[in-house]
Formats: structure tokens, sequence, C-alpha cells
DNA sequence: GTCTATATTTAGATAGAC
DNA sequence: GTCTATCTAAATATAGAC
């Protein structure tokens, strides 16, 4: 069945505990015990705590970040489409790795700062299709590059901060987990929604009177 | 000027050590250097670092939530007006302490379960003035719970998410610490109008066709 | 490659003088 | 109340046998 290396056991192992608890809360034991391997071995193949950390922490911001441009850079989709997909995408991943935003977002602060500056995201945003069919669709070939952040902040907000906050939710809401996960499949076609609107809104900068 | 008892320096100093570092990831050595006493007045003090955490955290936790209440539940204000105040009171106060919310966020999940359910957000929220005002809006006297969910939660992600993945939104969008405070001064603004709408597209389920 | 045993370092907590 | 010095425990890392 599952017949992976011991060098991928342990990283496994590791992943799961350091998601879990952090890095300065995770013990290297604890480490090696889920491992089913013994202490000596982690460093045998990791040669450090710290090695071992970067390497998770990498593979860990790959997984998260490596769909973006794929989902930004299609040009077969519409801006719209795009947006529909990210939370669909997004929502169906984080469902099955609900604690790793709050993981990487905490752990990038604390103990892998510059990670997230190699990857430079701030191209892989400004020069995509994405941003491209905005500037079509408000009818100008340069746009104001603040209104690329909205476009790509607010809908991540919606999408991630729910289980970033999942503790803080749960309690606010009362929900279950499963009421919880049924939540956030009914914002897979709210975000798009919301998200329409927001851009209109931001056309009409006469801020509109509305029936609430 | 700064004439601080010993006690509340310590518990300054550890406060500024846990928020940026952790629990785990804080020595209570630089708690103790950074107060400018000595290690063993810290536990002269406050008996261990888990106490002193935990003292830290309630505070804290008061800290944020503690206005809330004032918010929700003010009869003078409409619903509308409700969301301005919140985002513009909460968005001041995260300026000027923008980690607050990534650390209490992990360190819930870590070594502070339970504090949340013990403040019931769950009453505070479905009692409040502001949900009575939703219902009156949508005409009903009752309303289905999860709509109140989107009602709070929404406006909350818009607000705080920036501030959780300041690092990641920073490098996404290449502002400084500068720039982003002013993106944040402009959502002041938009974040009310851009819920507005959002509660105005869930009126109609027709999910409407627009512009963009 | 894998283990047991051990060295080393670090961090929380306390004893006891002042 | 505050300090220095020290104890104790925990956790990382390594030596060396198999």
């Amino acid at each position: 069945m599952n017949e992976l290396s011991t060098e991928d056991r342990i990283k496994q192992a590791a992943k799961a505990l350091f998601q879990e608890k952090g890095y300065s809360g995770t013990r290297t034991r604890d480490i090696a015990e889920r491992s089913g391997i013994n202490l000596a071995l982690l460093n045998y193949y990791f040669r450090s705590k710290q090695k071992l950390f970067e390497l998770v922490m990498l593979e860990t911001i790959q997984q998260f970040f490596g769909t973006l441009p794929q989902y930004l850079n299609n040009p077969e989709t519409s801006l719209d489409e795009k947006i529909q997909l990210l939370s669909r995408r997004y929502i169906d991943f984080l469902k099955t790795e609900p604690d790793l935003p709050l993981f990487i977002l905490s752990e990038i602060r604390h103990n892998a700062s510059g990670l997230i500056e190699k990857m430079n995201l701030n191209e892989v945003v400004f020069k995509s299709v994405l941003a491209k069919q905005y500037a079509e669709a408000m009818g100008r070939t340069e746009v104001d590059t603040k209104e690329i952040y909205m476009l790509i902040i607010n809908p991540l907000s919606l999408i991630i901060f729910p289980f970033v906050a999942r503790p803080m939710v749960m309690a606010l809401t009362g929900l279950d987990q499963n009421g919880f996960d049924q939540m956030m499949e009914q914002r897979k076609t709210l975000i798009p929604i919301w998200n329409r609107n927001m851009l209109n809104s931001d056309l009409n900068t006469t801020s509109s009177n509305t029936t609430i």
C-alpha cells in the first residue's frame, strides 16, 4: 500500500506536525515517532530541524501558490470565469487542507521570511492575462495598479479568511465542521457574484443608493 | 514619563514578544531582558511562562473583541452605518496593531483553545441590534442564521485579512508599509459600499447580468 | 540505513543573599 | 522586590555499533 521511502515518511510526518504546532512547537522526537523511525535518522537525512523545515515549507508554498498562475493566465476563460474557477478550486483544495493558510502566514512571519519575495508574485499578477482582461473591460490600456490589487486581494480574502479564522468563525456562528464545509460550498458560487458587484460598484464612484 | 510598575513592564514586554514570535518561539529570558529586569522576577510575579501567557492572551482577546458589541448594538445607527463604523474603527485600530489578528488566530489554535468559546460570540451576534435591523430590512421577523453569518463574516474578512496576510499582500502588490496603510485607508469607505452590494445581490437570487 | 546511547545546548524554574 | 547563581528538564544533534 503505502510504500513511501523513509525519507518521504519523515517529510510527510514533519509536514503534518509543523502545520499543527508550528516550527518551535514541534519536537524532532515527535516527527521521528510519527514516522515510525528513530530520531537519529532524521538528522541523517536532513541534517537539522531547520533544514527539514525549510524543505517542507518550500514544498508547501509551492503547493499553495503553484496553481495560481495557471488560473490567472488561461486565455480561454473570461475574467469572470477566472474568478469562478479560482473560487471553486481553492475552496475544494482548502477543504482538504484547511490549516494550510494559517500555517503559511504565521510561519512566513516567524521562520521563513524571504521565501515569498523569491517567488515574485508581483510580476505573476501584473503580467497576467487576468490583468490584461481587466484593462480591456475597463476600456483602457493602462490600469492603475491599485485596482489590480483589489481584483485579486478581495476574492482571496473572501476565500481564505474563513479558513484562517475557522475556530473563530465556528464559535461565532455555532457551526460544526460539517456546517462550516457547507458554508464554504455555498461561497463557491457567491464569491464570484459578489466580486462582479464589487467591481461594478467601483465603476460608479457615485457610491449609489441601494435598498438596504 | 513611562512610570510603569515592574509588573506592567514585564507584561508589556511579554505582549510584544509573544505577538512577534508566538508562545513557543518566545523565551522567558528575552522577556526579562526587554523588561529591563531579571529572569527570576518574571517567575516571582507570574509564577510561570504559561500563566503569564494566559494573562496576556486574555487581555489581548478582550482588547480585540471587547468593542464589537457596542458597534453591533447601538440603536442610534442604521445597519449600513454600523458597517461603516466597524470598518473605520477596526482599520484604525489595526493600523496601530497590525500583528494582532494573526497572533490571536494562530495562538488560539495552538495554545489557547477554549478562550474563544468562553466569550460566546454566538449570542453576541445573533441577539444584536444589527441582526434585528437586518431582519427588518428583509421584511421578515425571523431570518435564516446563515444570512447573519455572511453579514458579519464578509466585512470582517475584507477588513482583517489584508493585515493577517500583510507580508503576502505586500509581496503581491509591491507596496511598502506606507502604501499598504494608504490602501487600508481607502478600504474604510470601499468595504461598506461593497457590503451593501453584496447584500443586494443576495436578494436577487437571479445572479444578474453585469457589465464585466 | 538504522539503531542505542550519549553529548551538547537551551530554556524554564528555584534557592538564597541582599 | 530584586538580584546572582544554580538546578532541572527538555530538546537538538552526534558517535559509534550493527
